[in-house]
DNA sequence: AAGGTGTTCAACCGCAGATTA
DNA sequence: CTAATCTGCGGTTGAACACCT
């Protein structure tokens, strides 16, 4: 029998002494959440034998940790948010918990769950490793200046550089505003702060510029910088000539896209072409629809 | 309207390290 | 010191829901 069909004829053995399974109920909840606050939250197994809840202890620490606890966030993921779960799984990995302790209110439950969901399905309707060096590149290019730019557009006032910023951004955050490509061309803006980096005089160009201040403190994060072949021979490699999704992205050659070792430490330019621009920016709009339409699905529900 | 398919997320499982007896 | 138990972690599952045909 599956723990899911057990757990639904679980009422009618309401009598017998068999663990509960599956969904929680209203009561549990309750009787948990009064259990909690009369005993603390330690020592599980003993609290689910003598709290009356036939559950096990197991049971009893996750539905309190992921849900019941009052400091627990409920609803999206803010962009500040993601950005930290992007930044920091590029350098510690699948360490949910570590990654979770950098998010107060947000469980490492909910932020695997999300990068199951919306990180590694990008992933995979890209058809590539969401480990690959070539997919955090576009992590880092496209979606992370993207979501700056949005914590940029929701509280205008509070620039994440600003001194005088309302907004309490992490200092990671800070640091990886910093580092990320600064990015314009004809008028597009992704991050509105002004730069030294130029647009050329044909307006063709895409500045990217880079703050050493980055490898220093994250030496060993994937991110690393790009050149300007470097990001058009990605975008290349993501793209067929009709601005579709290759295939083919298993056959995309990494080792020409290691960016030259001169690079780390200096600051340096990247340019993207204006055919690859528009691509990058088709792509950006795919994460970034993909984003708009789940909070607005998420504000739906929360509604009704 | 009904059935199929895809997505999300709460909950479970197995394991490993920490703690306790 | 050792075995038993507890706790926490990361991977996986499946019910519920949304969307599509």
């Amino acid at each position: 029998m599956s723990s899911s069909s057990k757990t639904l004829s679980s009422s009618s053995d309401e009598d017998s002494h068999e663990l509960r399974r599956g969904p929680w109920t209203l009561e549990e909840d309750t009787l948990l959440t009064n259990y909690i606050s009369g005993h603390g939250e330690r020592h599980w197994n003993l609290l689910a034998k003598s709290s009356g809840l036939r559950r096990t202890g197991k049971s009893c620490r996750l539905r309190w940790l992921n849900y019941l606890k009052p400091d627990v966030k409920r609803g999206n993921l803010t962009p500040h948010e993601q950005l930290l779960i992007l930044e920091l799984h590029s350098k510690w990995g699948n360490r949910w918990s570590k990654i979770a302790q950098h998010l107060p209110g947000r469980t490492d439950n909910e932020i695997k769950n999300y990068w199951r969901t919306r990180v590694q399905k990008q992933a995979r309707h890209m058809k590539i490793d969401s480990n690959s060096t070539a997919f955090q590149e576009m992590i880092r290019c496209i979606w992370m200046p993207r979501l700056l730019q949005k914590m940029q557009v929701s509280s205008p006032s509070s620039s994440i550089l600003s001194q005088n910023s309302t907004v309490n951004h992490s200092p990671i955050i800070k640091q990886l505003s910093s580092s990320l490509p600064q990015v314009s061309l004809n008028g597009h803006v992704l991050k509105s702060r002004d730069t030294s980096q130029s647009i050329s005089s044909t307006g063709s160009i895409m500045n990217f510029s880079h703050n050493p201040q980055m490898f220093a403190e994250y030496p060993s994060s994937p991110f690393v910088a790009m050149d300007n072949n470097y990001v058009n021979t990605f975008l290349k490699g993501c793209y067929n000539g009709d601005n579709h999704f290759s295939n083919g992205m298993e056959n995309f050659n990494l080792a020409s896209m290691v960016p030259p070792e001169e690079f780390e430490g200096s600051l340096r330019g990247c340019h993207v072409d204006e055919y690859n621009w528009t691509i990058a920016n088709n792509l950006a709009d795919s994460l970034w629809n993909m984003d708009e339409s789940w909070q607005f699905r998420q504000l739906q529900e929360r509604d009704t």
